[in-house]
DNA sequence: TTGCATCCGGTACCCGGGTACAGGCTTACC
DNA sequence: GGTAAGCCTGTACCCGGGTACCGGATGCAA
């Protein structure tokens, strides 16, 4: 808020707090090649340019959108590297496929899981109940 | 195949082919509490009762209905140890409301990504479509 | 100039469900 | 009695996404 003179460098502390992520974090997207190796002071610390805190919301956000760090890291690499940019609509729609897939196996659990409760089973290893549905539990995987 | 004089025990190789399972992963159970240790032979072999077989395949069943190992350990463990025995009924149900709450953040993980398909964002950090969905993926967590 | 907060690198640990490897011992069969 | 397959214990590693701790160095302000 106050000055930014010469340089709105921020420390890792402060890029920490402002994106609500812990310091350590940061050194670890470092090294995942999410966020890029930042400046140093002569000293050694690091000195964040100030959208750096934006790119952790964007990380953030891509992570609660389903993608993996690894998948992160390319979806932010795009345009930069040469390599040809992955189109983020084409691995939004591949993503909400396999957000399906995994709708569907939980579903599939979830009918298995009514059905030994509708049967009645009191226990894995000594049901009593006819028709158990769990020796046959298939969920066709 | 051949005879079963004198107690038919099965080896830790044979009772890991039967249930499908990996040798190592016998033992793994073994010290997760989900089988009981086997008797030994003079020489420190394990010599598994074939009803182990049996349990193992209990096991995968109750895996495949999304119970952790350590869920199974106690859902096998009942009868024995003069704890309450937990009734699978009521674990059937909480799983079945832990299974619907995971599907319900997979849904709203679905309608984030066809926002973003349908917004047309091209790429995570320079999207260049108007009303991007990106910055405001709440997802409600 | 001194004191304290912060940062540094490196390493180890956590969760869950296993898998793999090393170096030795047993068992089974011929 | 030889030989090979199988088994033993103990330990380390894998995935993904971080978190924690250590001893030492820096930064900043009074």
């Amino acid at each position: 808020m106050s000055g930014d003179a010469g340089g709105p460098y921020l420390r890792s502390g402060q890029v920490a707090e402002r994106a609500g992520v812990n310091v350590q974090t940061l050194r670890y997207y470092e090294r995942r090649g999410l966020i890029t190796e930042p400046a140093r002071s002569p000293g050694g610390h690091r000195a964040y340019p100030p959208e750096t805190v934006t790119l952790l919301t964007v990380i953030k956000a891509a992570q609660r959108l389903g993608f993996t760090l690894e998948e992160v890291a390319e979806l932010i690499g795009d345009g930069r590297g040469g390599r040809p940019a992955p189109d983020l609509r084409a691995r939004a729609q591949a993503k909400i496929a396999e957000v399906d897939a995994r709708i569907a196996e939980l579903s599939a659990v979830r009918q298995a899981l009514t059905q030994v409760v509708s049967a009645g089973c009191g226990s894995l290893t000594r049901c009593a109940c006819p028709d158990c549905p769990l020796p046959s539990t298939d969920l066709a995987e």
